[in-house]
DNA sequence: GGAATGAATTTTGAATTCATAATAACTTTG
DNA sequence: CAAAGTTATTATGAATTCAAAATTCATTCC
């Protein structure tokens, strides 16, 4: 039996939002309509207009006074700089983990890091992505850090909905796994300073194979 | 004549709240009393909770499901994440500013350092304080990183309530005002390594004199 | 035909109301 | 008198209601 769902409803009712903004069906710039997703959500305004409230705190939501929310348009320049913090957030986990991490979690992580290449070899993509997701997670975790893992996992929502290209060149995939190969030695040897400039690195790589759907160019804003 | 605030209540109430945190009237841990700051407001309730639930999000404020909302109390282990992430931030905040910063943007920077120079000098330390945090500000906003600002600024605000011990020695002093002449140094030369380097281990100093009233212990947490 | 003006409608912002959960106060009983 | 149970009170969560602002639509005038 499930665990009873003591949860807010705002907050219930914030996910599912984010949950279409996600999945596209609502759209980058799109207005919110409050009266529709009330009834399909079958909640009244209130708990609805916090969510929106709270979602625009996230910065997923844009709040425009006396003219309702819309979804917050991603201009190129938004992603870029948040990758930038993304690294940067990654960069101090990894110097984190090395200080705190534990014998446990780190065979966790070298495990997952072993499935990586066995998906690599196989060219299992979706699988690969999984893990590769899984160990970045880890060492996040690892991190020992709430606020860190707080703000990443508030960042990495903003960009959820930028679609990565499916043309992963084969030279992009062997260096993201040179650059796996590096981040375990790394841990291994706890060398802080050196897992951090790696995972900086490895991100700014995942940035260029991203192909900007849903993101407007800065010059072009609505 | 200034421009018309067309602001949100919700986020005048928040702003209200907060207040009444840093002044310590509402101390870490204390339940916040809905209807009582209902009618200190002269707001409903509408409005109030759901600066209470932006709140939350925030991170200044704690939602107990059907017990309301308090004060979210600071443990040391907080204060000391919010730091290591701030100083990663500034950091980063320091690399990107040496690869945007306009010469007008420097020169004010310069300008600052020499105001600050001037109150070590005399002395002045409410004076200092002040001109060290603009040029902290100034460094975050030649990122040009609007994310970047955005956390920071929320971390910042969430361990406002920490107060500084006043005996900021002679030592810790100089320490700081060499560490701002390094600074100046690396951003004229624009060396965003350095500077970053700089501006990480600087915070940690910070943290160092900061004498932790309101902070509890974290075995201790209530 | 098109811009401008002024209702009618819709949407938003905030107060109020209502139902339910939590807390406090009061019995009752051992 | 203390513990357990019961009722009263209060606080919270969410729906509803009401007022104000924005939007739409029709009409007038050039």
């Amino acid at each position: 039996m499930s665990k009873i769902q003591h949860r807010n409803l705002y907050r219930e009712v914030a996910d599912r939002i984010l949950d279409l903004i996600e999945q596209g069906e609502l759209a980058s710039g799109d207005r919110i309509p409050e009266r529709e997703l009330c009834e399909r959500f079958g909640v009244s305004r209130t708990p609805l207009r916090e969510a929106l409230k709270v979602l625009a705190s996230e910065g997923s939501v844009e709040l425009l006074p006396n003219r309702g929310a819309r979804v917050r348009q991603l201009t190129l320049k938004m992603v870029k700089d948040t990758y930038d913090l993304m690294g940067a957030l990654e960069g101090l986990a990894g110097e984190l983990a090395c200080q705190h991490i534990t014998d446990e979690e780190i065979a966790d992580i070298r495990e997952l890091h072993e499935n990586l290449l066995g998906h690599y070899r196989n060219r299992e993509l979706p699988d690969y992505f999984q893990v590769n997701r899984q160990i970045h997670e880890g060492i996040l975790a690892a991190s020992h850090n709430e606020a860190l893992l707080e703000m990443y996992s508030n960042l990495s929502q903003r960009v959820k909905r930028v679609r990565y290209s499916k043309q992963m060149t084969d030279a992009f995939w062997q260096q993201a796994v040179e650059d796996h190969e590096a981040m375990i030695e790394a841990l291994k040897q706890r060398d802080g300073r050196r897992l951090g400039q790696i995972l900086r690195d490895h991100l700014s790589n995942k940035l260029e194979v991203a192909s900007m759907d849903d993101v407007v160019d800065d010059r072009q804003r609505a």
